[in-house]
DNA sequence: TTCATAGTTCGACCGTAACCGAAGTATTGA
DNA sequence: TCAATACTTCGGTTACGGTCGAACTATGAA
């Protein structure tokens, strides 16, 4: 009757509220176990067991066994982009959650979406990036440029490493809270983690907050400067 | 519990077959009744009469009341985009409706998205654009150049008219079968309807196809080539 | 004014699916 | 080998929401 995909089932699937807390929960990218979704999402261990395996069977996430644990992660970076892009939808119509704590500013600053920097950090750093031709985008598609090789070489990411992985060096996501770009890909993944690791920021504890730290502050003032 | 907007709603009341048949047979850009929309769903009247309300609540779609008819058609461009994503996901996982006729094709080369040209004759004509610099990407906005003003008016698009109106001259919009930008924005509309006008091509009655016309096909291909 | 068409609201019915607890399976550790 | 933990499967209950038809409202045409 219809052209094009179906878009219910996904729509359906991510329209229980079990299995949206389920989804957000995993939006930082970390794997979680049955039990702790189960926690999250607010649902018995029995009930979290048929949703992780019904969004599994959707490919939505990813089932890894460890041992007696079972960890899920989002399928790709493509479900967390759709995600995000909900939560814009959302966050325009007001439909942001009854508790809106002191976390939520601090998640406009900064946070993590899937493995990398969004908010209003993550996008300057795009910006920053592309403004002097370090990365230059084509398309949906962009690229880190001869120049932009030297540079994260210089800041510390091992790029031969990152383009034997499956993963694309470079993506484009799109920011909910900014309504811009900012950069995923193992290139965004390793920036985060270059940056964790130097001490410029840390995650908040039990939310998708990033934390700047004060001399991580002036130091990616100075590496991503406003142009 | 969660951070971020709940996602839930909006995907639950995506995730109704019916409703999901009401967007997706707005997503061409047409305003439509509610019983032109009941009968696209395959429901009764008073049935897509409820739907209507609750998705005219969400701010999905957005009616006009014009003598005894009521259209409704889709609130903006960022429900359209979400959309499309949606279709995005349930197209790889090979979701696609049972129904694979032979517009599927076509509806590959070229369709309408919400009122604009997608598929791949639309992704062509914005890679033509911005590899001559007539479009320039500048983060998720693209902006047209001045010799892209040129460009347009020659082409015949009145660009005062358009940018008296309160729609962003350009946007991107993903385009789910290419997975490349294209344009949007009273600009992507504007440029259809021309070469709709112009005879290069028309839509498909009862589908988001478009058709070339052999004119078309040359004409579509001089002006916008591959470089 | 009267009739026809378009849409909304209401009431009743029904099916699906979310939920839990209990029993069953698998893996680790003692 | 036995016990504990992590997860899955099953059965039964429940509730939410989609569905239709009928009655009602509003607009336009004759």
């Amino acid at each position: 009757m219809k052209e094009g995909p179906d878009i219910s089932q996904i729509a359906a699937l991510i329209g229980d509220p079990a299995r949206a807390n389920i989804l957000t929960a995993l939006m930082d990218g970390r794997a979680l176990t049955a039990s702790e979704l189960a926690e999250e999402a607010g649902v018995g261990l029995s009930t979290a067991s048929g949703h992780l395996s019904k969004l599994t069977d959707a490919d939505l996430v990813s089932p890894r066994k460890s041992g007696r644990h079972k960890y899920f992660h989002l399928a790709d970076a493509e479900v967390a982009g759709v995600l995000e892009a909900l939560m814009g939808l959302a966050a325009r119509r007001g439909a942001t959650r009854v508790r809106t704590g002191p976390k939520d500013a601090q998640m406009q600053v900064a946070r993590v979406c899937y493995n990398h920097l969004a908010g209003r950090m993550g996008v300057q750093m795009y910006r920053s990036l592309i403004a002097r031709d370090l990365l230059a985008e084509d398309g949906e598609d962009v690229i880190l440029t001869g120049t932009g090789r030297d540079f994260a070489s210089g800041f510390g990411i091992d790029l031969v490493a990152l383009e034997k992985g499956r993963t694309l060096l470079c993506r484009t996501c799109l920011d909910w809270s900014e309504r811009r770009n900012h950069l995923a890909g193992s290139l965004g993944r390793a920036m985060l983690t270059r940056m964790e690791g130097q001490g410029w920021m840390r995650r908040d504890a039990g939310s998708r907050a990033v934390l700047m730290t004060p001399k991580g502050q002036q130091a990616f003032a100075a590496a991503f400067p406003r142009l």
